[in-house]
RNA sequence: GGAGGGGUGGCCGAGCGGUCAAUGGCAGCAGACUGUAAAUCUGCCGACUUCACGUCUACGAAGGUUCGAAUCCUUCCCCCUCCA
């Protein structure tokens, strides 16, 4: 494996962070010597992210850990606009409030992960909002516009995917690699940033930035793309039974987010602690190693490492303590998901299924009765025959009932 | 503006007057096997009803023809291709 001089690109590297570089022995000098600013950008759509931006978020963390200063872009200018790449519908248009406080919201899971501050490392939010929502049409097509071709455009691999795949492609978003181009070269003037991170996808406007920094600022500037980021059997990363795996433990329990890791694929085991921990490389090849049955150690390790980044250690311990206590002993969990139920709902008694629906095991009653016909469901640990069952505030077992739906779903009712 | 093609369940994609809640694939859920893994096999997979081949809602939208329409007709909306 190739060494680099600086701590940066050694260990984004390493750590299997590396995709594609505009000029990477450039940067490495430079990162090398001095320290380097760099951004990345995130949508502020909703008011949490989720695991998929968690790799992005790794990168700025190892930024400043290897003494850079890391900026987090919020799209706050693009968002209003609505980015039309989802395909047919249309994004809803937010609001300014929306969006704002959507962006305070998710400053809440970058101060987990990064230093935030005035100082010269430490880590700052810019909204682009800031100087799109002032650009004047004219002007802009004169000053930027004009050192863009649609010759060069049309050769982006965004583009020519759309074109060949007969999809639509909007104006709108054609014009989406100059206002991210834009938004770099307006980094680098107000903030002296030099470096573009993003996933792999990005890499046709990263690479437009660094083109008109040089241009219209005589700037180098450089890009730097990460993989796309799969489990081993090819899919995306980042769904659960129970949806999309958010970042604000209000959306995600930390017990959920254990899980979420605590199931990854053996053969992923090694590249998701490379990239979604601090743990040394050595001690990572060490859990790597190991195989079979043991490997369970090794996602362990994993999912508390990660659960503490997010959630702190306290949360994390919690979690795995619920998880073993649940699967290896076979019994209840403090942090396992829980819903209050009063007494007197329960009256002569409640059916089953609807109960399975209040804890959230299954998504409406019909749901519920499949799961019992398909023999998933489980009452204190017995399996549910009976479909009618009528459950009663006696079921309880010091005043809780534990519902699970296959092996890993598990629910507490709490009657109160 | 002209000519042609198309809009089907989370996605892809069949169906082209009845037996269609709609073939198939993917995704998802559950069961078996395991290691809270993968692969494989099996079942489920619109909603609602104390579940019966019952009710409701669905095949871009609104009307119409028919005993009966996702399937035929009319109008409208949207998308794609070619021409201007």
């Amino acid at each position: 494996m190739t060494t680099f001089r600086s701590d940066l690109i050694q260990t984004l590297t390493a750590r299997g962070f590396m995709h594609q570089c505009t000029d990477l022995e450039g940067l490495d000098a430079k990162a090398a010597k001095e320290t380097v600013t760099g951004y990345i950008g995130f949508d502020a759509t909703a008011d949490s992210l989720h695991v998929g931006s968690l790799l992005p978020i790794m990168m700025l963390r190892w930024m400043q850990k290897t003494g850079h200063r890391p900026i987090a872009l919020m799209g706050g200018g693009t968002t209003k606009i609505g980015d039309p790449s989802g395909k047919e519908e249309s994004r809803q248009l937010l609001d300014d409030a929306t969006i704002n406080s959507n962006i305070a919201s998710i400053q809440s899971i970058f101060d987990k992960f990064l230093t935030f501050g005035t100082g010269a490392k430490d880590a700052v939010i810019v909204n682009n909002a800031d100087w799109l929502d002032g650009l004047q049409y004219i002007p802009f097509l004169r000053d930027i516009g004009r050192h863009f071709t649609i010759n060069r455009m049309l050769t982006m691999e965004s583009v020519k995917v759309r074109l060949e795949r007969e999809q639509p492609l909007t104006f709108l978003e054609f014009n989406y690699m100059i206002l991210q181009g834009y938004d770099f070269v307006e980094l680098f003037k107000r903030h002296k940033c030099t470096l573009q991170l993003g996933g792999s996808d990005q890499w046709g406007n990263i690479v437009q930035g660094v083109d008109l920094g040089r241009r219209i600022a005589e700037a180098e500037l450089f890009g730097f793309t990460s993989p796309l980021i799969t489990t081993a059997s090819g899919a995306k990363m980042g769904k659960t039974a129970a949806g999309a795996v958010w970042l604000k433990a209000e959306r995600l329990a930390p017990y959920g987010y254990y899980q979420f890791w605590r199931n990854t694929e053996d053969a992923d085991v090694g590249r998701f602690l490379k990239l979604f921990t601090d743990l040394p490389l050595d001690e990572i090849a060490k859990l790597e190693a190991l195989a079979g049955a043991e490997i369970n150690d090794a996602k362990k390790v994993l999912a508390l490492e990660a659960t503490t980044l997010l959630h702190g250690r306290a949360a994390a311990e919690e979690a795995a303590e619920t998880a073993r206590r649940t699967f290896e002993q076979g019994g209840i969990g403090d942090d396992l998901p829980t819903v209050e139920v009063p007494a007197n709902e329960f009256g002569a008694g409640m059916a089953i299924w609807a109960l399975l629906a209040r804890a959230g095991l299954a998504a409406s009653n019909s749901e519920a009765r499949r799961l019992i016909k398909g023999g998933g469901a489980k009452m204190n640990d017995q399996k549910i025959d009976d479909e009618g069952l009528l459950v009663t505030a006696a079921t309880a077992v010091d005043g809780v009932i534990k519902l699970s739906a296959g092996k890993k779903r598990i629910a507490l009712v709490r009657i109160v």
